[in-house]
DNA sequence: ACTATCTTTGACCAGATGGTTAAAACAAAT
DNA sequence: ATTTGTTTTAACCATCTGGTCAAAGATAGT
């Protein structure tokens, strides 16, 4: 209880000296992302943890609570970008900008992130209603009619072509997100599985999607 | 035997006759489409096909032959629309219509497959190596450089802009699938979970994309 | 030193799960 | 009717898996 305190206050601890619940939640990160929710072991986390399986319940009593832990740490992180995007005042070229150059770093620090969230997402969607509540959704805080908004007015200035903003969000997400998610898929059909081509294809990718998103709706 | 050798070669039986091969494999693919190889059992896929467990053993011996089967069929799929675009001697644009016409008719046929086949990927990527020899790669029959130089074509001929062919085919694939894949966090995310509003954007984008990608490689 | 609370462990359990087996039911050929 | 080969079933099994429990170690406050 002490140790926790301290811990979780002034984080001063090394990663080797770290309090048993990161531990464990560091393990089970790794074990859910990689096999799923129903393929993942609580024997094979509290190994990978370094503790005993009745320690790993007397954290996080179930399996379910312990992953839908991590998955809701999953998930947040890739949200705040999202909404930093869209909260703020610049253009929507640099919004682009400033977006995909972010998501993607963020991506290549968690590749595989995205993969495990819309795979246990598409096994049961109901875990999205339980963190709704901590995840602000767009529509309440009017994310999206303020994006349409500034949208419409630069169409006006005659700087963009009219799209909506769900249409734009979708392209922009869907071409950072899906040569990720679909790696395995892309990286065979388009590189024979050659890995170094494809992380090539990806690093040029970056600038590519920018550019491509912008001429697209540039007026 | 004989039994299976009339279905086969004459197929005049009714769906409530099918034999029981049939019947299982329609009741695995429903199970593993949804629960995931992990998540599936294989007595649910015998309740499901209204068979005995030891039957669907005797008919594909383990559970791994009986998901490869199955994670096959599904794959194999999604493949011959995009060699049939590829292949085709129609302009870029032509294709490109084509192309997104097709597959999203497609995806809306199957909306599971293209989830489950990227989730089981993440999870085991070597399946797809078993799967390569029956589905031939782009690369063998040269459909990518054929679509290189194409392009480069209609370049010259001031038609499109300069775009490699790896980024063209990733941006179609990934404006039409992804919006699939990911539903429950787009529709969560862009209008509230509302499915029919989902829906009617998924409608709308069928001519969006298309229009979408031509002009932005429009010369 | 003693007590109270928190942490960790080894042993254990009930139920689920993939897979087997031996025998019965069936169908076709002779 | 008998034989031969295939299809289907009920009963069974070894193993795995999430979860529990009682007891032992720690740790801090008195």
């Amino acid at each position: 209880m002490w140790l926790k305190y301290i811990v979780n206050t002034y984080s001063f601890m090394t990663e080797h000296e770290m309090n048993t619940e990161q531990k464990i939640l560091d393990a089970a990160k790794e074990v859910f992302q990689q096999k799923g929710m129903t393929g993942a072991r609580m024997q094979e986390i509290a190994d990978k943890a370094g503790i005993n399986k009745a320690l790993l319940h007397y954290y996080y009593r179930t399996k379910d609570k312990l992953f839908e832990k991590v998955f809701e740490l999953a998930f947040s992180l890739f949200i705040p970008k999202v909404k930093e995007m869209m909260i703020s005042d610049k253009p929507v070229f640099e919004k682009i900008e400033f977006f995909v150059e972010n998501y993607l770093n963020l991506l290549q620090k968690h590749p595989y992130i995205p993969g495990f969230v819309i795979s246990e997402l598409n096994r049961n969607p109901e875990i999205l209603v339980k963190i709704i509540g901590k995840n602000i959704q767009l529509k309440e805080n009017n994310l999206l009619e303020k994006l349409e908004r500034q949208i419409s007015e630069e169409v006006v200035k005659g700087i963009i072509k009219p799209i909506s903003a769900e249409n734009l969000l979708t392209n922009v997400i869907s071409l950072c997100l899906f040569p990720i998610v679909a790696k395995p898929i892309l990286r065979g059909v388009l590189f024979e599985n050659d890995e170094k081509m494809y992380e090539a294809f990806l690093e040029q990718r970056r600038d590519f999607v920018k550019e491509y998103i912008i001429n697209s709706i540039k007026a």
